[in-house]
DNA sequence: CACCCCATTGCAAGCGGTTGCAAGAATGCG
DNA sequence: CGCATTCTTGCAACCGCTTGCAATGGGGTG
């Protein structure tokens, strides 16, 4: 079917070796001989088969690329972001979709098979035991979004999520709200437990204050809908608290839609805060009050310290933690102006 | 590093062959051998490696998924049914992000080099001389939402892009309006042709009716949005239309969002239908009214016919359409009732 | 001109599997 | 029990490419 090196090296009238270091950079060719070669090659529409190649080098520049969060429209952007930061190292994406998946571990062993270089783990919703058996295996692994404090073995990049719970909360107390909410995404997720940490947290620091705690299913609209849906069906047997913190911008735009289905107002009647500022929170009919997660570099941080631990495997394992801020639009009540 | 074929025959005291039989379902093999073998495999953490195993069989089961649309919510659902459906058929996705790629043909040779089994174009954007160019090497490549008229040659799944420009038309003729416009997306994207086509094409039947054109310059809210706000601002020298079909839903709510800043309403002032029925088109406050694209069977089917052409690479090409229905929300005035 | 050095080239042995072929083992039949 | 037939199994070549090693040859030096 299409030309190997053999075909190229008889046309050429070279041994295979020659047509080998032509086509492979830094090789001791002489500027003749590759002259030659990519002339015969040109002929026969040759190009070198990686996956051969690979077999020797022992290098694939085939990444795995594992999310099971396919509802969350900023993760469009995570893949956007990930497919050009690695293509522009040179690397391929093996997209793994863990979605539905009842076991995990028969993926490791899938992305061990096709040989990929190195592993990025795209989730706070995965268990960390996860990305840690490509670590096992001797698998470069980088946990985006991932959990740092719980897993000292693989590489973490993502933001300090505790912290982002401290800095809601310290939002909505400087606004002076005093029942407030903590509105997460599935309890399981790492993501989810840790903003919830530092939010309580810092909410018991101040004994006026008081809080609830509820979680969606899944980081979706759907998911943050249902359950403020739920929070509003509930309001006879309990008060509704006065604002929510939402674990993720989808869960506020979800919640954003239930509220107003159900007649109420925000800021007015219900405070938001969310966390991502994703694209649409900066809608006009949306205008949602967040905490910005700097997801560009998080991922060019994540690809560039793959592309790093491809050079040194054993590279001791560290957690890059990017910082977050807060970004105000229209869903909380305004700071009390001072006296 | 790894055990190998050679370690495990060792093992188990067998050959080579012995053990790669055991390994691939269909060989020749009795049970005490595969038993013997599995146990040393087991005993060695043993695992096939499939791209030196792909060298010899010629099939690595791997699918190129190539796009260039990441910024279109629909298309994160795109990758999640992609994904999942060719995992389902122990298939691997190998993404491309041909987003701001220069040379797409630097992506067909680096697809044809990793030896991918097949590529699914999922654009409608891309030329169609770039599925062309995978099955000149043939390789097999089908083109989901691709146009089928112009690409004889290449497999497309997707809809009848100039019927849904028909429909949408016949809808707004339906409700009386009788100055329209098409807000389509980039007008070098075949889709945005067809659909432009029988739009046109079926309004031009109707004397009464009056049309302009515009292209927001990619599928996406922002593009949407800022053509409406141009469209909105030349009110002083030309009348605007009484309703518009726009190309796709996110062209429609980016519109919806400029309109509502501009202090007007949906449907009152201005009308509005889109194309795709995304998930946001439901919610509440956008109520899109829209003109559904069956997105899960077009990819199913795709993905079947992908594997329809790993079994017969030269099948005789098809275009696999499927019809639209219009999903009637909030965003164009009623149908006037019969007399 | 003899000698040494180094850049270039080819040889051949892999990388981790698969598979056609032929020999050996097991089975069925009369 | 003998023989034909079907299963199993191992041998060895090969998939397309890389690379250590040794051989070649050209150029520089004294």
């Amino acid at each position: 079917m299409a030309a190997t090196l053999k075909d190229v090296a008889l046309r050429a009238g070279v041994s295979t070796s020659a047509v080998s270091r032509a086509f492979t950079d830094g090789a001791s060719v002489s500027d003749k001989m590759r002259r030659k070669v990519e002339k015969a090659a040109a002929e026969l529409g040759y190009s070198p088969n990686f996956l051969a190649r690979s077999l020797t080098t022992r290098r694939t520049k085939m990444i795995g690329l594992v999310s099971n969060n396919f509802h969350n429209p900023i993760f469009l952007e995570v893949f956007d972001l990930f497919t050009r930061g690695l293509q522009d190292c040179g690397l391929r994406p093996l997209l793994v979709n863990l979605s539905n998946e009842t076991d995990p571990e028969h993926s490791v062993q899938m992305l061990q098979q096709y040989s990929v270089d190195g592993v990025i783990v795209a989730s706070s919703t995965l268990p960390p035991a996860f990305s840690k058996a490509f670590r096992d295996r001797g698998i470069p692994v980088v946990n985006t979004f991932g959990r740092h404090a719980s897993n000292p073995d693989v590489h973490v990049v993502g933001i300090d999520n505790a912290e982002a719970g401290r800095i809601a909360a310290r939002e909505l107390i400087a606004r002076g709200y005093r029942r407030v909410g903590f509105l997460g995404g599935p309890e399981s997720a790492t993501s989810t437990q840790d903003r919830l940490l530092g939010f309580a947290e810092e909410i018991a620091r101040h004994p006026q204050m008081s809080q609830s705690h509820s979680f969606a299913r899944a980081y979706s609209f759907e998911a943050g809908r249902a359950e403020m849906q739920h929070l509003l069906a509930q309001t006879q047997t309990q008060t509704p608290a006065e604002a929510y913190f939402c674990g993720d911008d989808v869960l506020s735009i979800g919640a954003l839609s239930a509220i107003r289905d159900a007649g109420l107002r925000v800021p007015e009647d219900i405070g938001l805060i969310g966390l991502n500022d994703m694209e649409m929170a900066g809608w006009e009919n949306i205008a949602l009050t967040t905490i910005r997660q700097p997801i560009r570099q998080i991922i060019a941080s994540s690809v560039a310290l793959m592309q790093a631990m491809l050079d040194d495997p054993d590279r001791y394992p560290e957690a890059r933690l990017f910082p977050c801020q807060v970004v105000e639009r229209r869903t909380l009540r305004p700071r009390p102006t001072s006296p």
